[in-house]
DNA sequence: CCAAAAGTGTTGGCGTTACACCCATGG
DNA sequence: CCATGGGTGTAACGCCAACACTTTTGG
């Protein structure tokens, strides 16, 4: 059993996610997730979180469970079960010189990692819409137009100005703090934080029968 | 590795699970959810699905990959993960003999089955916001007076009649048949079966960001 | 003074909710 | 003829989307 995580980021204004390069059999040299065996006594969470870690060197990162797949032939070395976990990172965090690559025309991935990158795709935008874990990609203190930034990126079309603010607003997950961010030749811009009380908002009402 | 099944129907106007006693050690003789190892080269799928019918004697009814549990100390046995799975049965085929209890107060569980059951039921309960699956705990033919006491227990609250039958034939994910159904002294009921179009519908348009 | 991004309100339209009566049947 | 559940339309309201200009700063 292993875990595989995909880790999402924001770098020049697209979304990435994180690779390596293995360095031992099988499919040696080939780009893969960040993977790693689950240890005896460790639970799967525990294990994602090392893995992150240790493998992508990233702390303190939103991580949950993705999905569980366990094809018989998806790896060459016998019967691996691998528990997915999507992880979100702020940009900022994203090293320099690590490997992230835009999703949008994504390397060859050894094993089943395409599938698996395209199931986090889906789970990140589909949580796009009725929660708040976009926040997650954005740097402790942040402006408003970064934020709305974030959700064009993953929608991967342009809002409203005006109607994103007021909502986003109105979800009490971001507060303002009395920070300014100056920078060029415009109206310093007011920075936000994750509201201490709603960090992490999920929209329970649906579709079908607010009624 | 293990999968577990949570199974839904409705019996008696309210939503049960299907439980088994155990006959081996550990756990023997207690309530627990219908477990199986899963073979080698089964997929995960593949074992829920088999588990489903030897364990439980459910055939054709809807599957889906539910969470993967796996802290150290939850299983006697050592370390066992175990990939729940939820699966959603009519309500006729709920064989009469079999072991349902109501959800509403489940019996004690062994193992960490009752945390697996929680979760199923918080996934069936968003669902039943957002898609159409509650439709698969219907017959074959069914009324539409049916289908809006089905979600009317998943909800547990009354809807309205008429919005409710607009909302779901607007839905398209049901379609009339020509058949009626006569019981007692009143206006026989119009029959509709599962569309063979769209039998399964999920919105993707969220709450945030319908702009 | 100019360029560039930050910030701010209102209105029309559409979708949702609330609501009450007639229909068809069996006994 | 009466009891029972099946079936149907509309109007008011609230929410959402569309839309343009002023503010503040650096150069």
């Amino acid at each position: 059993v292993t875990v595989d995580i995909v880790v999402f980021a924001i770098v020049d204004d697209a979304l990435h996610f994180l690779i390596e390069q293995r360095t031992r059999q099988p499919a040696r040299g080939e780009w893969a997730l960040p993977e790693g065996f689950v240890g005896e006594g460790e639970s799967l969470d525990r294990a994602a979180r090392r893995v992150l870690e240790e493998e992508a060197g990233v702390g303190g990162a939103h991580l949950e469970q993705l999905y569980t797949f366990g094809e018989p032939g998806r790896d060459p070395r016998g019967r691996v079960i691998s528990v997915a976990y999507l992880a979100v990172v702020p940009g900022g965090k994203a090293a320099a010189g690590a490997p992230w690559r835009p999703v949008r025309k994504p390397p060859a991935l050894a094993f089943d990692h395409g599938e698996i990158l395209q199931r986090a795709l889906e789970r990140l935008r589909t949580k796009t819409e009725y929660s708040t874990l976009p926040l997650r990609l954005l740097p402790d203190r942040f402006t408003l137009s970064e934020v709305q930034r974030v959700y064009e990126i993953l929608l991967e079309r342009p809002l409203d100005k005006r109607n994103f603010r007021r909502k986003m607003l109105a979800l009490d997950a971001i507060e303002e703090t009395d920070g300014l961010r100056r920078e060029g030749a415009h109206r310093p811009a007011r920075l936000f934080r994750l509201s201490a009380a709603r960090p992490y908002l999920i929209k329970e009402r649906g579709i079908l029968f607010p009624f």
